[in-house]
This record gives structure tokens, sequence and C-alpha cells, in this order.
DNA sequence: CACACGTCCTGGTAGC
DNA sequence: TGCTACCAGGACGTGT
């Protein structure tokens, strides 16, 4: 599932790989995957064709390719967001073939690619994520937008999203005061993009465990050094998932699947219901909480007697 | 069939 | 009381 080291996987790729693309033409398969996007399918195309993707921005897990085109004022970006199961693929078809994929929801056509490719295909099998044109506009604060951005732009859409812990212009003690601020869990407050962006749930568990605290931890009793230490967790756990994720992927093809080497190999507890604790080999505990799974090591992050769930 | 999960949206509550 | 900001949780969607 795509967090903060996918997309900025996937940006990167998109950045050396169709930076300077003209779109010839834009195919969608499945409406509901531009269902943000306000012109519709047929608007979302007519947005795309003849304009040039200057480079890929990415701020948390939305990614934006900022749209040059003479004939219009505005600026302007085509927004992605992955979701739980979003790809984007940048294909030549000449060297892959015709083959489309099976959940293949739409297709880019494009010319001039640095890298040759033909087509940039989202492919989306829980369709969660989306693809929109959206027009950019000024940050609050006058600084970048975002990751790889030269730009203080951001979508509209992307205007309510904080700044990410890989963010240079990111305040972070700024985020500790807002988490200790608010009247909740650790968790939901990693959780909330509005408060720190990128985070999902596999990796606020992970950094929860390197840093001993418990998910339900209430925000308000932690001291500042405590929240710093759970942020400087996730930047950490984070950082070391792109350092393996950006290295697997091959010239002609953006892989986003969450199932990549680093899942597998590296989580502590995020899956491991039942299996030793890397640190203690207390087994790993499974609890329901949001809607989905949080995996704690019951000796290491010890379930508060006041928590926040 | 329940389950996986991120974001949007709604309805509710806390605090001033 | 009324307002605002914040918070919790359901809905969405597909395939295993």
């Amino acid at each position: 599932m795509p967090e903060l080291p996918e997309v900025e996987t996937v940006r990167d790729g998109l950045d050396r790989l169709v930076a300077g693309a003209v779109v010839r033409d834009a195919e969608v398969f499945r409406d509901y995957s531009v269902r943000r996007h306000d012109g519709g399918p047929a608007g979302f195309a007519d947005q795309l064709r003849g304009r040039r993707l200057v480079g890929a921005v990415r701020r948390g897990k939305y990614l934006w390719l900022p749209l040059a085109d003479p004939r219009q004022g505005a600026s302007a970006a085509l927004l992605a967001h992955l979701g739980m199961s979003g790809q984007l693929l940048v294909r030549d078809p000449a060297v892959a073939g015709e083959w489309a994929h099976p959940h293949l929801r739409v297709r880019l056509h494009v010319d001039e690619a640095p890298s040759g490719a033909h087509y940039v295909d989202f492919v989306d099998q829980r369709t969660f994520g989306h693809l929109a044109v959206t027009d950019l506009e000024p940050t609050a604060d006058g600084a970048s937008g975002g990751y790889g951005s030269p730009l203080p732009a951001l979508p509209a859409p992307v205007a309510h999203i904080a700044r990410d812990l890989l963010d240079p212009a990111l305040d972070r003690d700024a985020v500790v005061a807002t988490v200790r601020r608010r009247r909740t869990g650790i968790k939901r407050a990693l959780l909330d993009q509005t408060v720190v962006s990128g985070i999902g749930n596999i990796y606020a568990d992970e950094a929860l465990w390197r840093a001993r605290v418990h998910f339900a931890r209430a925000t308000d009793t932690m001291t500042r050094p405590v929240v710093h230490r759970v942020l400087d967790a996730a930047t950490e756990v984070m950082t070391e998932a792109l350092g393996q994720g950006g290295t697997s992927f091959d010239a002609l093809y953006v892989n986003v699947n969450g199932e990549s080497g680093y899942f597998s190999r590296s989580l502590a507890v995020y899956g491991r219901a039942g299996e030793p604790c890397p640190r203690c080999a207390t087994p790993v505990r499974r609890d329901e909480f949001m809607n989905r799974s949080s995996f704690t090591c019951p000796r290491c992050q010890p379930r508060p007697r006041q928590g926040r769930w």
C-alpha cells in the first residue's frame, strides 16, 4: 500500500522518465478514477491534450505533474493519488508489447518522453486512487509546494494537506505543538494528514514500535521529547523504506506496489501478529482500531491506562 | 463473506 | 446560547 516512501519512488521515476513529455491523448476506462476532476472524463482528456508535463512534485501521498501550456495563463497540474493500490506505469509498447493490465483505469499517450516511453498507465485494482487536472494556487507560506517542486504553488485539493517529514520546509517543532494540542490518541494524530502528511497505517505502527509508544497514548499527555522521538522514528523508517524501494524499478516500469521487498523483510510488527518482537521476543499483538489493524509489542508498548483509541 | 485501507463527508461534541 | 474548531466513524470500492 503506497505511503510516502512508495509515492516518492514513483515521483522520482516520473521525474526522470516522463518530465518534458507532451500528452497527445488521454483515455479514461473507468470514470470513477477521475471522479474528482471537475469536467468529467471528457473534460479530463480535453485539458491534458497538447500539454507538456514539466516535472513531478509530491506532498505526503499526493503527487502532481505541473503542466506547461503557452495557450493558457493559469498554471495547472495533473494530480494523482494512488489510494490503496494505485500504480503509475511508464511503458513503451515497442518494448513491452501491447499487453494491457487488467486493472488499467486511465492511459496517457505521450510524445517526447526522455525515456522514449509512449504510455503512462494508471492501474488501480481497488479504485481508491484518482487522477484529476487541477489549478495550481500559491502556498500559504510562500515556500515551495512540496518535495521536488521549484514552485511556491499547490493543487487546490492539496491545500489542506500538511507538509511531510521529508519536506525541508517542515517546521517539526510546530508539528510537535500541534500534536500536543490535540485531544486524541497518537496514532490518530499521525494518520491525520492535516497534522503531518505521508504516514499511513503501516509506517504509523512501525514508527510507534521504534519509539516504544502505544498507539492509544493520549497526545495531550505526551512530552515534547516523546513526540519528537515518534516523529524521528517515522522519518527514520520511511527513509529506510525509500532507500530500499527506490532501487527496485527498471527504466520503463515505475512500480508502486506495496508488496515490494521492504514490506516482507523489514517490518518489525506490521502484519506480524503472534510473531516475536525483534527487540524482546514477546509475541506481537493485533488490535482493531479505527476499522483497521494495529500491531504492537505488548511489552515494549504497554497500553496506557487512559488511552484514546 | 469478511477484510484490507486512505480519504471524504457527516454528525456530533468540547470549549469559549 | 451560539459559534467554531476539532474529532469519531461510516461510506466508498474491488478482489481475495
